[in-house]
RNA sequence: GGUCGAUUAGCUCAGUUGGUUUAGAGCGUUGCAUUGACAUUGCAGAGGUCACUGGUUCGAGCCCAGUAUCGACCA
């Protein structure tokens, strides 16, 4: 039965991946080797591998395997987070389909059916990483509610409590009514949408029909206001300063305020301030002083203090009001309006500026700290302009207290006890209860007498946490003490502030009180060394993917339909570091889906069938003792000269964290000049090698497959293993990577010479619809270069006449007959055809050519005979200008010479 | 409105700190090729005033200023 002549990934894929496993070459344990370690960015634990998971973990995986290959201790921790909000919605959304509701519950029960459910779904996303050849560190796998890390949590909060970096304090939050929790900024997606700008008009206290005209897109929050404000420069409204207004409806009298905020031109130059319900509001109260209303209950409808429409949600009211004020005659104008609304990431509600009692971190002097972090290098970003945007989020005046808790269950509930007013932070209630009958020694209050806070933390509470955490750090710091700090952090920019910047904060904050004082001196306080920021995966459109657009592909079908080797290519060609990445999944014009399909992932797929066929051809010849030809020599030098100079670059790239680019590098190498040069090359007549050249071949080709395996894990490892017989224990995954040795360049120069050579002569061919197959006469011109090459080199005369399909290569010193001239480097070379040819058609072509060269020519002659060049210019410089002088200057004598 | 970034081939992008680049790659495109590893292929070709205007420099795709367009983030 004939092998087949196509790669199939799915098995392969498979079998190694397994295999892998089995031998447990993914597991880390600190020993004497270099520790090389990268903390994965904890996937949601509700989550499905998108295609921005595919691009950061390939890049996760590519590092940590060229680690390995470099015989470090490699340790790439995996793990999930537990994404309070997101996973609280769906264990509601759940229980709500079985007819429970979250209110019914204890917080225990409900907790229980979190964990349950965590159980059951949770963490999928780590089996489907699997798929993708991610060479993660299974046994370690973290959960960021698990009782450990939970534990890291609560220690963390009472410790930053007892250096008074914790306070609780009111502050205006985004508050999600449908969630009946606070929102970070981060979590409110900020969009235009269209609303109405209402004019409303406000009596003045003390007339009868004088009127200030308000504008505003909220009248359901009139009862609630609290003054009126206008610029101070505003003529139409200078007569009213100091006086009052009555509020419609409640006729309640308010000042009016006088504040350059108010922007003359918006709206009627008269501002309503409402406190309560708006952030700008909320400060020019605080700087003048104004009272607060607050007209709404936390899920969004109105309370009391509203006066009207008691208990109807928001939006509702907003019409009735609309209405009642039309029908007082103090509605004058409605207007189209379009603003930016901001809704809640995880429940779509409009978001309310609320104010509420929460915990919040100190974050002035950690943001400090961690700015200094990246400025001064301790944490290099790739690449280098990501520094710029960590600037500008962490400038003092950008900067704001974190605020940590969440109105949730599902997450660790902040470990604060109140009594009274009073508020105890311990790790335990036994402990804040001691704490608390310590500072009231004669009030003996007893366990029931506290109340615990209901908030929990928020997710990035645990996750800023994660580098130290992950390794038991906070408990048992010998870990941490190998792997700390880590090596790589591999994230998308949009978390820059939210998670990179504060892991630098807990980093520079904790690792001093948990490890050795000679380890930190040593190795830095930092949680990692380098940041590689991956761009964001868009669509044709430039739009981001996302589930809720519905245009992003589906990763597991990208995965079986080219393997995971041809969508990790796909992924990194397109992928240079920093910048978005525009994938090519294309979306069906009928049915606007996006289908499955991809172009560059398809190049990944056609480059392992290559490899695998390349592998095929080699298998099939004989090994025969004997001398190996010429020809073979030749190649297999060059062969040897190409690949330490392709591993060079490669080394260098991976260096820079050019990933991509070293991946089309290795990429030109295998399929180029492997497969289309040097396979052509040797490729003997009679299916026969000597054993030297497939010696040779053989060790090249498993060299290749080392270098390509962090890129392509699967189709390395499957072809490494039938170039040779394996022990039992020897794999391409913990190979070696191949070291860079000295090549002489000379010999890629008298290659790349002879290759031009029959590049020229296939296109004269191709111009004259004369076949590749039939053999003809080369001539070339005898000089010092072509004897030097032609006539010296060994194997070069008979390279041209295999790989050029010629009958005779030979060097001349005169001009042949019938024959179609062309320039080989400086020189004249002579392709004699079987058939008339007419030189007239070949000589306006030539002529062009002369006249490009002389341009040439006469740019560079001005650039020598400038005297401030040649004085100037590094030696070097000019050198290489009157080197490009000199074989232009041949070049176009050849050509004349033609003519 | 504020800040940052971008603009290089039909498309998507490189271009490593100003001179070996006579601006590259992949895809697409054009022509030719099919019994010999692979049509998931091979060979070859065409395609660019590096957004525009000025400046610095012996020398600019790269540095500076302005203009235009686009994008992102923040408000």
């Amino acid at each position: 039965m004939p092998a087949p002549t196509a790669y199939s990934a799915a098995n392969v894929e498979a079998k190694w991946y397994q295999h892998w496993l089995e031998k447990n070459y993914f597991h880390s344990e600190p020993d004497e080797r270099e520790p090389f370690t990268i903390v994965i960015p904890p996937p949601n634990v509700t989550g499905l591998l998108h295609m921005g998971h595919m691009l950061n973990n390939t890049i996760q995986d590519i590092l940590i395997r060229k680690a390995r290959l470099d015989g470090r201790n490699a340790c790439w921790v995996p793990g999930t987070d537990h994404a309070s909000i997101a996973t609280e919605a769906k264990v509601v959304k759940k229980l709500r389909a079985q007819g429970i509701k979250k209110s019914d519950l204890t917080r225990d029960e409900f907790m229980t059916h979190a964990f349950a459910w965590k159980e059951e779904y949770g963490g999928i996303i780590l089996e489907q990483l699997k798929q993708l050849g991610a060479s993660c560190d299974w046994e370690r796998t973290r959960f960021t509610m698990e009782p450990e890390l939970y534990k890291a949590v609560i220690k963390v909060f009472v410790s930053l409590h007892k250096k008074g970096q914790l306070y609780r304090g009111l502050r205006m939050t985004n508050w999600d009514p449908a969630a009946q929790t606070v929102l970070s900024n981060e979590e409110v997606i900020h969009t235009d949408e269209n609303k109405n700008l209402y004019h409303v008009r406000y009596k003045v206290a003390g007339t009868d029909d004088e009127y200030i005209v308000i504008a505003t897109s909220r009248p359901e929050t009139i009862p609630a206001d609290t003054a009126l404000a206008v610029h101070p420069d505003d003529e139409r409204y200078r007569k009213y300063h100091g006086r009052k207004v009555i509020v419609p409806l409640v006729n309640r009298e308010i000042p009016i305020i006088v504040d350059d905020y108010v922007g003359i031109d918006f709206g009627t130059g008269a501002l309503k301030v409402t406190p309560a319900h708006d952030m700008n509001d909320n400060a020019l109260g605080e700087k003048h002083g104004l009272e607060v209303i607050d007209l709404l209950n936390p899920d969004g409808t109105l309370n009391a203090n509203a006066q009207f429409f008691v208990g109807m949600d928001r939006e509702e009211a907003r019409v009735a009001f609309v209405k009642k004020l039309k029908a007082t005659g103090d509605l004058l104008e409605t207007k189209p309006y379009r603003t930016s609304v901001g809704r809640s990431e995880r429940t779509n509600a409009v978001v309310e500026p609320r104010l509420t009692l929460q915990w919040f971190l100190r974050m002035d002097d950690m943001a400090v700290t961690a700015l200094g972090a990246v400025e001064s290098g301790e944490v290099k970003f790739h690449p280098e302009n990501m520094v710029n945007m960590y600037r500008s989020w962490l400038k003092p005046e950008n900067v704001r207290d974190w605020c940590v808790s969440r109105q949730l269950w599902w997450g660790q509930r902040i470990p604060a006890w109140y009594w009274n007013d009073e508020v105890f932070v311990a790790e335990t209630a036994e402990e804040a209860l001691a704490e608390a009958n310590r500072k009231h020694a004669t009030a003996d209050i007893k366990m029931e007498d506290l109340k615990q806070d209901d908030d929990v933390l928020d997710t990035w509470f645990s996750s800023w946490l994660w580098p130290i955490s992950v390794f038991d750090g906070f408990k048992d710091p010998k870990e941490l003490e190998y792997y700390y700090p880590t090596s790589d952090l591999v994230t998308g920019w949009d978390i820059m502030f939210f998670w990179v910047a504060r892991m630098i904060m807990a980093g520079y904050e904790f690792s001093e009180d948990l490890l050795p004082k000679k380890l930190i001196e040593e190795k830095g306080k930092m949680p990692f060394k380098n940041v590689y920021f991956t761009g964001m995966v868009r669509d044709e459109k430039r739009r981001k993917m996302s589930k809720s657009l519905g245009n992003s592909p589906d990763a597991l079908e990208l995965l079986k339909n080219y393997g995971a080797d041809g969508v990790r290519f796909g992924m990194m060609r397109s992928a240079a570091a920093g910048n978005d990445i525009v994938f090519d999944a294309p979306i069906d014009p009928e049915t606007k889906e996006v289908l499955n399909t991809s172009e560059l992932c398809n190049q990944g797929k056609k480059f392992c069938n290559k490899i695998f066929n390349a592998n095929r051809l080699i298998q099939g010849f004989e090994q025969v003792d004997r001398a190996p030809d010429p020809v073979t020599v030749l190649a297999g030098r060059w062969l040897e000269a190409k690949l330490n100079q392709t591993i060079t670059e490669v080394d260098r790239m991976l260096g820079e964290y050019r990933i991509s680019e070293a991946l089309a590098t290795l990429y030109n190498f295998i399929w180029g000049d492997f497969c289309s040069w040097y396979l052509e090359a040797i490729k003997p007549a009679d299916g026969k090698l000597s054993s030297e050249t497939y010696e040779l071949t053989i060790s090249a080709f498993e060299r290749m497959m080392t270098l390509l395996h962090p890129f392509m894990p699967f189709i390395t490892e499957e072809v490494w293993h039938q170039l040779r017989e394996r022990k039992d224990g020897e794999d391409c995954v913990v190979s070696t990577w191949p070291t860079a040795g000295s090549f002489d360049k000379k010999v890629i120069e008298d290659f790349t010479l002879l290759q031009d050579i029959i590049s020229s002569t296939r296109d004269i061919r191709n111009q004259r619809g004369v076949t590749q197959k039939e053999e003809l006469k080369l001539f070339v011109q005898r000089s010092e270069a072509t004897e030097a090459l032609i006539g010296a080199v060994a194997g070069a005369k008979d390279f041209v006449e295999k790989s050029g399909v010629m009958s005779s290569v030979e060097l001349t010193d005169s001009t042949p007959d019938n024959a179609l001239p062309f320039l080989v480097g400086n020189d004249k070379g002579y392709l004699v055809l079987n058939e008339e040819i007419d030189l007239e058609g070949e000589r306006a072509k030539i002529n062009e050519e002369i006249a490009r060269l002389e341009k040439q020519v006469n740019g560079v002659n001005r650039k020598l005979a400038n005297e401030k060049f040649v004085s100037n210019a590094p030696d070097a410089v000019v050198a290489m200008e009157r080197k490009k002088l000199a074989d232009w200057s041949a070049k176009i004598d050849s050509l004349r010479a033609m003519v």
